[in-house]
DNA sequence: CGATTTTGACCGGCGC
DNA sequence: GCGCCGGTCAAAATCG
C-alpha cells in the first residue's frame, strides 16, 4: 500500500472541523499494512496550520476516543515491534519548514535521501521523556510543500 | 553557560 | 561479506 493523500482546503475550523477528523482517523486506520510499508503514511495536505492538527490527530488516536487504536496487545506474534509506532505524515503548503506546533524540538540528523535533492531533517521532541519525533523534508517534486512526518505519541501537555 | 545546531562518523538492515 | 541507504550519535560550534 503506498500513500494516500487527503486534500484539505481552506476550510473553515468549526464544524468542518469534527467531520474532517473522523474522516481523517477512519481512513488512517483502514490501512492494515500501514505501518510495515515505507513510505507509511497517510499524508495531510493543507494550507493553515496543519501540525497542530496533527498532534490532535496523533493524540486522540492514543486515547481511543470512539477508534480502533491498534495496542500492542493485538499483535503480540512477534510483530509486535512493528506496531509500536504511530506515524502521520503531513503535506504542507508553506515557504518556511519551521512551523511552530506547539511543542520544542531538538533538531539531531539532516540526510538527503536518494530520489530527493532536498535534505530531511531530523527532530526529537526536547521534553525529558518523550519519545516522540519528527521529520521535516521538502516534497521531492513540488517544493513548494513541506512533508511533516510525526512519529510517537507524546507522553505530556504542551 | 546551558541548550541547540551543525555535520561527518557510525551503525544496522537489506539486497546482491 | 560488501556496499548502499536511511537513521542516529556526538563533538564542536553556535546561539541566546
Amino acid at each position: 500500500m503506498s500513500n494516500a493523500y487527503f486534500v484539505q482546503q481552506n476550510s473553515p475550523e468549526s464544524d468542518h472541523a469534527e467531520q474532517h477528523t473522523n474522516f481523517e482517523l477512519s481512513d488512517y486506520f483502514t490501512f492494515n499494512d500501514w505501518f510495515e510499508e515505507e513510505p507509511s503514511s497517510v499524508i495531510f495536505e493543507s494550507v493553515q496550520n496543519p501540525v497542530y492538527r496533527a498532534n490532535q490527530v496523533i493524540e486522540s488516536g492514543g486515547t481511543g476516543n470512539s477508534l480502533e487504536v491498534p495496542s500492542n496487545s493485538d499483535f503480540e506474534n512477534g510483530t509486535e515491534k512493528k506496531y509500536i509506532k504511530e506515524r502521520v505524515a503531513f503535506k504542507t503548503k508553506s515557504e518556511i519548514e519551521i512551523l511552530d506546533d506547539g511543542y520544542k524540538w531538538r533538531k539531531y540528523g539532516k540526510k538527503v535521501v536518494k530520489n530527493s535533492p532536498n535534505p530531511r531533517n531530523y527532530y526529537k521532541c526536547s521534553v525529558e521523556g518523550c519519545p516522540v519525533k519528527k521529520r521535516v523534508e521538502r516534497d521531492r517534486d513540488d517544493p513548494r510543500y513541506v512533508v511533516t512526518t510525526y512519529e510517537g505519541v507524546h507522553n505530556h501537555q504542551i
